[in-house]
DNA sequence: CGGATATTTAAGTCTTGACTTATATAAGCC
DNA sequence: GGCTTATATAAGTCAAGACTTAAATATCCG
């Protein structure tokens, strides 16, 4: 499933948003979630389980329980997607802070030509 | 329709992508996205209704023609979503060069205690 | 072991939305 | 005005996926 189409859930952005601040058990989630949506413990289950196979969460054991927590990868692919349209809304970053915000990852393809301008 | 629901959809995606550079009339958009999907004008159509519906295109009219952009709106509200999230894929940031990224937005509420830990 | 607890998986239903074709609207041109 | 070009809308079909209930799996505890 697409990362977008994951994210496009409601209750699968909740579950993350209840997992930023730290790990979870599932039933601690199907509580906080069936509260707010009023679903069962098997579509939260099921729920989590894409979260899981799309990189956004991760597992660990706990006796019997699960324990969820964030997994940045999933979050990193829709970061890096809008990151192409960054410039529509953040022109007002100067070059030397946005190679700082950006990690200088732009620096091997930059454009030579059609930089600010400002000599050229 | 939600922010990530319109995102979801990769022909939606696409035309973003396409009307990044800068306008393009619908007529345009439909040929490119026709031959990379297959599909019809009229669905096309609707994908850019669905954009301007949910601020992530404008609209211009030049004759009959119709001219699209993108509309930053949508976009920066997906990445205000993903912001909150941030700090689990950057945390390598040093505090200045994430004082300038994020315009010193966060200034307002930063919590005093749980700072870097370096001399608390 | 047998029951309670915690969680996942299977199977089926029902709604949403991404398409299609056909038609409407509107501007340009002769 | 009537034809062409450019685009939007209407109405209907079909598939995906978000639920449900029921059952399977696995760990703990007496």
């Amino acid at each position: 499933m697409h990362v977008f189409e994951v994210l496009a859930d409601p209750v699968r952005r909740r579950i993350l948003e209840l997992l930023g601040p730290g790990e979870m058990a599932s039933g601690e989630v199907v509580e906080a979630i069936g509260a707010e949506f009023g679903i069962t413990q098997a579509a939260v289950s099921q729920h989590l389980k894409v979260l899981r196979e799309s990189g956004f969460a991760r597992v660990r054991a706990d006796a019997q329980r699960r324990l969820y927590s964030v997994d940045a990868a999933g979050l990193r692919t829709v970061d890096a997607w809008i990151g192409q349209f960054r410039s529509f809304w953040e022109p007002k970053l100067d070059a030397l802070a946005t190679e700082i915000a950006r990690g200088k990852r732009d620096r091997r393809n930059a454009p030579l030509t059609k930089r600010t301008g400002k000599r050229a």
